[in-house]
DNA sequence: GCAAGGTC
C-alpha cells in the first residue's frame, strides 16, 4: 500500500476486474499492482492521479432478519454476510473501503445498464460522498469508447439507479413472500421440511414446462398408417414421404397398396427448383451460442456458459454474458484475424477469408443489441494446453462463427418434388451447394442431399422399387429439456443472458424437474407449486409480471414514476394474496394432497377425505384423483380411434401399456382397470 | 432458507 498516492485522486469504480484493466490501459500508461489479490491500476494523466478498482458484480444484497412472512422489511447489507456464496465479495469491498478514504473524487464505471449504474451507486453511498460521484457512459470497452465517455463526465444518473433499485425490491418481495409461504404450506401439510421457491423468472417457467409434461402424462397415442416408398432414380433409391393424410383404418391401406401393387410407378407432378442466398451467419451472442452448442454438441446451455466464462477468463474470447450481435467498429478485426492465423487450424481459412473479400472485413451484424457488450469474438490470443477438449471445441465454433460473419452470402439451391401415386402426393427434396461463401468457415446449418432430378419432367414416370405400410403413432411434439426451456424464457422476454441457464438448473436442483435419461419429468412438489399457484398466485406463473415490471421501469428511467409508489403497489397485491391465503389455509394444506401422492399410512389420524383408487393423491371425481380423473376421461374417448382398426376395449388397454408413447397417467389407470376386471 | 441480478 505504501505505493499508492496517499491523497487527491479520482477513484474509477468499474463492474468486474476485466473491465477495469481494459478502463485502465485506455486511459494511458497504468501501472497494476494487488491488494488482498484485487487488482487495482494507477495513472497519472494531465495532471490527475486515477486510481482504477473494481466491483465483483452486486457487492450489496437485499436482507431481512424477519422471520415469517409477510415481511417487507428490507435493508442492504454487504453480501459476503449473508450469502454463502458471495465470502469473494469481502476482498472487493474491503479495498474499496481504504481507497474510499483518500480519494476526492469517484467516477461510477460500471456498465451502463441499471444493474451498473446500481452497483456503483450502492458502493459510493455506503462508502463516500455521492455529492463527488460522476458517470461515465460507454457501450463497449473499446479505447476509444472509454476516452470518449471519460473526457464527457455526466452526473451520477439516479434515474436509473432508482429503477435498478425497484427491480430488486419487487422480486425480493414477491419472491421472498410467496416462497415462504410455499414453504409454510408444505411443512404444515407433510409435516416435511424443505426449501421451496417461487419468482418473476423461475415460476412462469416451471409452469411452462408443467403444462408440457403433463400433456405427455395424459397422452393417448392415436394409430395411423402410413405407406413408405422408395423409388429409383438412375439405379439409386430415394425414399419419398407423404404430403397427404395418412389411413385411419386398415381396409382402407390394404385397398391402396393394393393399387400401388397393380401400377409400380410415381407420376412426377411438380418439380420446384428455387436458388436461395443465405447471408452469413450474425455474430454470437450468449443464446445463440448455447443453442448453436446444443444443436451441434449437445451441450447445454449451462455448461456453455460455463465453457464461455472460461474462455473469457483465459482471455480467448469477448465477454460471453451479452446480448448483442453486433461487433463494434472500433474492433480491429484484421489485427484478431491474423492472431488467429498462427493457430494452423485456421491458417487455410483465413487465407482464403482474406482473398475471398480483397481484405475488406465487414460483419453481418444482427438486430439484437446490449447497452454494455458487444457480441462475443475471439482475441486472437493463443489457446493454452490446459484447455479441455470441450473448451476447445466451444472455442472452434466461435472462431468459425466469427470468420464466416465477414465471409460473403452462401448460395444453395433447393429442389422440391411432387409424386403422386394412386392419388396421393409424395415429396422428396434435394438440396445442392452452388456457392459455399461463409458455409466454409461454419458448415453446420446446411448438409447437402443430392437427388439426380435433372432428367425429369412433370409427368414422367419414375419406378418404384419398395413400399410397404407402417403404423405410426401420434406423440405430443413440444419437448422439455434445458435447451428448450432456454429458448422459450429468450422468446418470451423473461431472464437475462447471465441467469437464464442457472434458473432452469435451480428447478432441477430444487427437484421440481427430474431428469430421467434424455427426458425431463416433474415432481409432484413441481405440480403443486404450479397448480398452487395458478390458483392462488396467478401473477407468478404469468411472463406478464415480467412485462409489467419493465413498463414500470421504464416510467422511472424516465422520471415518470417513483420507486416508492411502484413498491407500495406491489406490497398491497402481495398483502392482499397472503392476506387470501392465510384465511383459506385450511384449504389450501388440503389441496396440497391433490398433487402429492404421499404416503398417508404413517399419519392415519390426518387421512384426507378420500384417496384416488390409483394413487395417493386426494380423490375428486369417480374415485380418481385430478390427473386419473382426466386419464380415464380420455381413455374413454380416445377409444373410436382404436375402435376403428379392430381393437376391443380390452385390446386397447392392453396395446397402450406396451407403448412407448403413452403417458404414464394414462398406463396408471389402463393397469388398474385391468387388475379391476380380472 | 426463500428472488433475480451482477460476477469469480
Amino acid at each position: 500500500m505504501n505505493t499508492l498516492p496517499l491523497r487527491s485522486y479520482v477513484l474509477v469504480i468499474a463492474e468486474k476486474p476485466k473491465a477495469a484493466e481494459k478502463i485502465a490501459n485506455a486511459l494511458g500508461k497504468a501501472s497494476r499492482r494487488r491488494v488482498l489479490g484485487v487488482p487495482i491500476w494507477t495513472i497519472r494523466k494531465a495532471g490527475k492521479t486515477y486510481v482504477i478498482a473494481s466491483a465483483a458484480g452486486h457487492l450489496y444484497s437485499l436482507y431481512t432478519d424477519e422471520k415469517g412472512y409477510p415481511v417487507f422489511n428490507y435493508r442492504w447489507v454487504p453480501r459476503y454476510r449473508v450469502d454463502r456464496k458471495g465470502k469473494h465479495t469481502y476482498r472487493f469491498l474491503k479495498v474499496l473501503d481504504i481507497l474510499f478514504r483518500n480519494a476526492d473524487e469517484y467516477i461510477n464505471a460500471c456498465d451502463y445498464d441499471i444493474e451498473g449504474s446500481l452497483i456503483g451507486y450502492l458502493i459510493i453511498h455506503n462508502m463516500g460522498d455521492i455529492e463527488k460521484a460522476k458517470r461515465v457512459k460507454f457501450s463497449s470497452l473499446t479505447k476509444q469508447e472509454i476516452l470518449k465517455a471519460f473526457a464527457n463526465l455526466l452526473p451520477m444518473d439516479f434515474e436509473m439507479i432508482e429503477a435498478g433499485y425497484c427491480r430488486h425490491v419487487l422480486d425480493w418481495m414477491w419472491g421472498i413472500n410467496i416462497s415462504r409461504m410455499l414453504m409454510d404450506i408444505y411443512s404444515k401439510a407433510l409435516k416435511l421440511r424443505g426449501v421451496l421457491s417461487a419468482g418473476r423468472v423461475q415460476t412462469p417457467t416451471l409452469a411452462y414446462a408443467a403444462d408440457i409434461i403433463l400433456q405427455k402424462k395424459l397422452h393417448i397415442p392415436i394409430p395411423l398408417i402410413y405407406p413408405v416408398i422408395w423409388i429409383d432414380i438412375n439405379g439409386n433409391e430415394y425414399r419419398i414421404s407423404l404430403i397427404d393424410e395418412p389411413f385411419k383404418s386398415l381396409e382402407e391401406a390394404r385397398e391402396y397398396i393394393k393399387g400401388i401393387r397393380e401400377n409400380l410407378y410415381a407420376k412426377v407432378v411438380d418439380i420446384r427448383v428455387k436458388n436461395i442466398e443465405l447471408q452469413p451467419p450474425h455474430p454470437f451472442n450468449l443464446t445463440d451460442l448455447q443453442s448453436d452448442a446444443y444443436k451441434i454438441y449437445g451441450f447445454t446451455p449451462y455448461k456453455t456458459q460455463k465453457l464461455a466464462e472460461d474462455l473469457y477468463l483465459e482471455a480467448l474470447i469477448s465477454y460471453p454474458r451479452t446480448n448483442s450481435q453486433k461487433l463494434p467498429q472500433t474492433l480491429d478485426n484484421r489485427h484478431i484475424i491474423e492472431r488467429l492465423a498462427e493457430n494452423i487450424e485456421y491458417r487455410s481459412y483465413i487465407e482464403d477469408l482474406f482473398k475471398e473479400k480483397n481484405g475488406l472485413l465487414k460483419p453481418n451484424n444482427g438486430a439484437k443489441d446490449d447497452p454494455a457488450h458487444p457480441a462475443i469474438y475471439p482475441t486472437g490470443e493463443k489457446i493454452s494446453a490446459k484447455l479441455s477438449e470441450a473448451h476447445i471445441r466451444l472455442y472452434d465454433l466461435i472462431v468459425r462463427r466469427y470468420l464466416a460473419t465477414f465471409s460473403s452470402s452462401a448460395k444453395i439451391q433447393v429442389a422440391e418434388l411432387t409424386f403422386e401415386i394412386n392419388k396421393r402426393r409424395y415429396s422428396a427434396t434435394a438440396l445442392k451447394i452452388l456457392y459455399s461463401g461463409w458455409l466454409k468457415y461454419y458448415p453446420y446449418p446446411v448438409s447437402e442431399k443430392i437427388i439426380p432430378y435433372e432428367g425429369l419432367r412433370r409427368g414422367s414416370l419414375v419406378p418404384i422399387k419398395r413400399y410397404k405400410l407402417t403404423t405410426r403413432y401420434t406423440r405430443v411434439e413440444r419437448s422439455v429439456n434445458r435447451y428448450s426451456l432456454l429458448k422459450w424464457m429468450e422468446n418470451v422476454g423473461i431472464g437475462t443472458e447471465s441467469t437464464r441457464a442457472e434458473i432452469i438448473e435451480l428447478l432441477y436442483k430444487r427437484g421440481y424437474l427430474i431428469q430421467r435419461s434424455k427426458n425431463t419429468d416433474i415432481s409432484d412438489i413441481g405440480m403443486m407449486i404450479v397448480n398452487i399457484l395458478r390458483k392462488y398466485v396467478r401473477e407468478l406463473i404469468s411472463v406478464d409480471l415480467t412485462r409489467e415490471f419493465e413498463s414500470y421501469l421504464e416510467s422511472i428511467k424516465f422520471g415518470k414514476n417513483s420507486c416508492d409508489d411502484i413498491v407500495n403497489e406491489a406490497k398491497k397485491m402481495i398483502l392482499r394474496h397472503i392476506t387470501n391465503i392465510k384465511t383459506l389455509e385450511k384449504n389450501l394444506i388440503e389441496e396440497v394432497y391433490n398433487y402429492i401422492a404421499y404416503n398417508h399410512e404413517k399419519n392415519a389420524a390426518e387421512l384426507p377425505r378420500q384417496r384416488c383408487v390409483v394413487c395417493n393423491r386426494n380423490a375428486v371425481q369417480s374415485g380418481f384423483c385430478i390427473f386419473h380423473y382426466t386419464a380415464f376421461e380420455k381413455l374413454k374417448n380416445s377409444y373410436e380411434h382404436w375402435k376403428r382398426l379392430g381393437y376391443s376395449w380390452n385390446n386397447y388397454i392392453e396395446k397402450l401399456l406396451k407403448l412407448h408413447n403413452t403417458g404414464i397417467h394414462i398406463k396408471e389407470v389402463c393397469k388398474y382397470l385391468l387388475i379391476k376386471n380380472q
